[in-house]
DNA sequence: CGCAAGATTGGC
DNA sequence: CCAATCTTGCGT
């Protein structure tokens, strides 16, 4: 089991922490006290008001708010009505940046790791440094990470063809 | 205030 | 291919 990642991790441009976030260890402890350590297999990173893929691209919002601010926290929002997508916040005040956690193993997908990890509104800006209900721990570095474009955002023009998706 | 679209999923 | 389900940003 590895130590919880230091908020000095988080605190870097988008494009260094999403390819270094596949194999490790997303970390949830359930109301219950059950505490279950998932590995990270797939991500996507957004880069802030530029990239016009990023919800942050919209400007500040009472929904990008957190995106603004200093790294290390949680960004979640609900899509098409049911599925609470877990990104986790990088970089300094301003990058406006964030990864997506498209995929953990058992459960492949951003709309089923949200299911799985039980989250809601009430995981938005919370702290991974400081939560007692989700975290991520360091694991063994892993061999090869592979590079894709993003999905879903076809609309988003010349930033659809950045190769920013990262998986195992 | 109304409305269309959405970083998705699962079923037909 | 398409419905589910509801928040959000934007236009009127």
């Amino acid at each position: 089991m590895g130590d919880r990642l230091p908020l000095d991790f988080f605190l870097r441009d988008v494009l260094d922490v999403a390819p270094a976030l596949p194999g490790k260890l997303l970390v949830r402890q359930f109301n219950d006290g059950r505490v279950e350590r998932y590995r990270i297999t797939e991500v996507e990173a957004y880069r802030g008001v530029e990239d016009r893929a990023c919800h942050a691209s919209k400007g500040r919002t009472p929904r990008t708010e957190v995106m603004f601010g200093q790294g290390g926290t949680v960004y979640v929002y609900l899509i098409y009505g049911q599925y609470w997508l877990l990104n986790l916040v990088t970089g300094i005040e301003g990058d406006a940046s964030a990864v997506l956690i498209r995929g953990i193993e058992g459960f492949p997908g951003p709309g089923r790791v949200g299911r799985e990890l039980q989250l809601d509104r009430s995981f938005y800006g919370e702290s991974l440094i400081d939560s007692q209900r989700i975290w991520v721990e360091d694991a063994e570095p892993v061999s090869e990470i592979r590079t894709a474009k993003r999905i879903g955002i076809e609309y988003s023009g010349e930033w659809a063809g950045k190769l920013w998706r990262f998986y195992l």
